[in-house]
DNA sequence: TTCCTTGCAAAACTTTTGCATTAAA
DNA sequence: TTTAATGCAAAAGTTTTGCAAGGAA
């Protein structure tokens, strides 16, 4: 639909990904992907739809959600639930943890090494583990 | 309002915690402490609204929200963001963290003492760490 | 009386869905 | 051409809010 702006690298870069998880690289799926997956971030579906459209791309909002669905589904992305009020969309799928700055609502990544456990819990039984989600939050000190 | 059904010692233990909290003890909070402060578990809003109907209560919607946001600020439960979909209310302020099953959305506790760190990456400058909340996600065994 | 709480309904938000239209292979 | 994706608007679900009425001090 809208040719302009981003750089062809970087579109073509999200093409090829999206073209490896068996997604069809449309227009707006790949203006998602090259916003979301150029760097490590955490937006919301409105931040995302917001930027789109600033952009000057013609994006709809069940496209939006539709997508990042789609996307995490395919684990090209991860949804966080770290406050009641939304998802947010992490493009780092690799497993980190994270910081939550509960007064900016700002997420900040917490790689793996710097967190180790010395114990886990036995899943219960017929159970495994399928992730671990770690919030560490945080307040201004006082 | 309604003065049947649950145990005199559970509701005047409820409305003592209230009231050592600085809540005026009215009908409804006391219903609503009693529900869910008697043991430790993890019920959402509606669930909480639906059970106290079902006990004959006289409640609105917009008091048991009002309620569980004021318990929750005054630290007498805990709000819990584990799914996106809605807010857990957990009535184990005590710090400890959990399982959740993907398959039923069962939220099991999980104490402290079974997860040790062995290191925290440290807080950002400024900042001071307010919490923890560490949730292990479950599937069946495959 | 005065202040706080409640109930109801409506509003505010986020997310999903139905369906006609459009784009991709 | 045939299938899948998009856009729009409406619906669905959760949570908040405004305001009149009710209850406690």
């Amino acid at each position: 639909m809208d040719t302009s702006t981003p750089p062809a690298t970087l579109e073509s870069s999200a093409e090829q990904r999206l073209s490896d998880c068996g997604i069809r690289p449309t227009a707006q799926r790949v203006r998602i992907a090259s916003l979301l997956l150029c760097r490590n971030q955490h937006l919301s579906a409105e931040q995302i739809l917001a930027s789109l459209r600033a952009e000057g791309a013609r994006v709809s909002k069940a496209t939006v959600y539709n997508t990042l669905n789609l996307f995490a589904g395919r684990g090209l992305i991860r949804q966080l639930s770290v406050d009641g009020t939304r998802a947010w969309f992490d493009s780092n799928v690799e497993a980190h943890y994270h910081f939550h700055d509960m007064t900016s609502g700002a997420l900040i990544d917490v790689p793996v090494s710097a967190v180790e456990f010395r114990n886990m819990p036995p899943p219960p039984p017929g159970m495994e583990v399928a992730g671990i989600d770690l919030v560490i939050r945080l307040r201004r000190k006082s």
